[in-house]
DNA sequence: AAAATACTTAAGTCTCCACTTGACTATCTA
DNA sequence: TAGATAGTCAAGTGGAGACTTAAGTATTTT
C-alpha cells in the first residue's frame, strides 16, 4: 500500500469490478480464485484488480502457503467517506446560510 | 438527472477532473465559464463533464439568461456515502465478532 | 517425484472516454 | 442592429486501462 490519496482511491472505485470485489470480500476474507466465479473473469485480470484496490488501500491480502487471502481495509473507505463529508459539510452550511438568510425579518 | 445509482455515481467520481468540479462548486454555484481557468481545459469539456455529473446526481444546473450555474448536489453524494458506509459498517461488525472471540474465556 | 493447484508476470489487443476543434444557437450590451 | 459573450453539439483523435492468453513460479497433494 503507497499511502491511499483521494485520487488513487476514487479512481479504484470508479470500476464497477473492483466495487463488486470489495462487495465480495466484505463479508470475509476471500482467495483470488475464489473471487472468479462472480466476478467471471480470468485470474490474472482479478489479481490486477487485487493490486489496483490494494495499492489504494481498500483492501490488504495476505499470502498463506499459495493461496492470497483479501480483505477490506479501513484506510481507503476513510479516504473516500472523509472527503464526500467534506462536500456534505460545505453544502450543509451552505443551506444553513441561507436559511438564517430567510429567518431574517 | 436519471436517478443516481451506485455505479453512476462512482464512475463519474473516478474522474479527477470531475472531482475538482465538485470541490470548486462546493462552495458557491459557479457558472460554467467561471470553472474554465482552475481546469485548465476546453469549454466544450467542462460542459461534457457537467452533464455526467448532473447525470449522476452530483450537481444540479439552472441556466439563467446565456449562463448556466452548477451547484453541488446532495442525492449523488448520498448514494456515495451510503454504500461506503454499508462497507464499513460490515468491517466493524467483523471486527466486533473477532473481539468477542477473543474476549471468550 | 510427478501432478495438480493457486497464483504471478509479461505482452498484446481493443474498447472506451477525456479532450479537442469547428460550426452553431441563444442572450446580452453598446 | 451589430458585436460580443456564454454555452451547445457533432465529429474526430489519442491514450489509458480492462481484459486476454501464454508461459513461469511456488506450494501442496498423491
Amino acid at each position: 500500500m503507497h499511502s491511499p490519496t483521494a485520487d488513487r482511491v476514487f479512481e479504484a472505485l470508479g470500476d464497477a469490478t473492483r466495487r463488486r470485489i470489495l462487495e465480495l470480500v466484505g463479508d470475509r476474507a476471500q482467495s483470488v480464485s475464489a473471487l472468479q466465479q462472480p466476478l467471471g473473469i480470468s485470474l490474472a485480470g482479478i489479481v490486477q484488480h487485487v493490486k489496483v484496490l490494494e495499492a489504494s488501500g481498500l483492501v490488504s491480502t495476505e499470502k498463506i502457503g499459495r493461496v492470497r487471502f483479501c480483505r477490506i481495509s479501513q484506510d481507503g473507505l476513510l479516504v473516500a467517506s472523509s472527503w464526500i463529508a467534506e462536500r456534505q459539510a460545505r453544502l450543509e452550511r451552505k443551506l444553513d446560510r441561507l436559511g438564517e438568510l430567510l429567518a431574517e425579518d
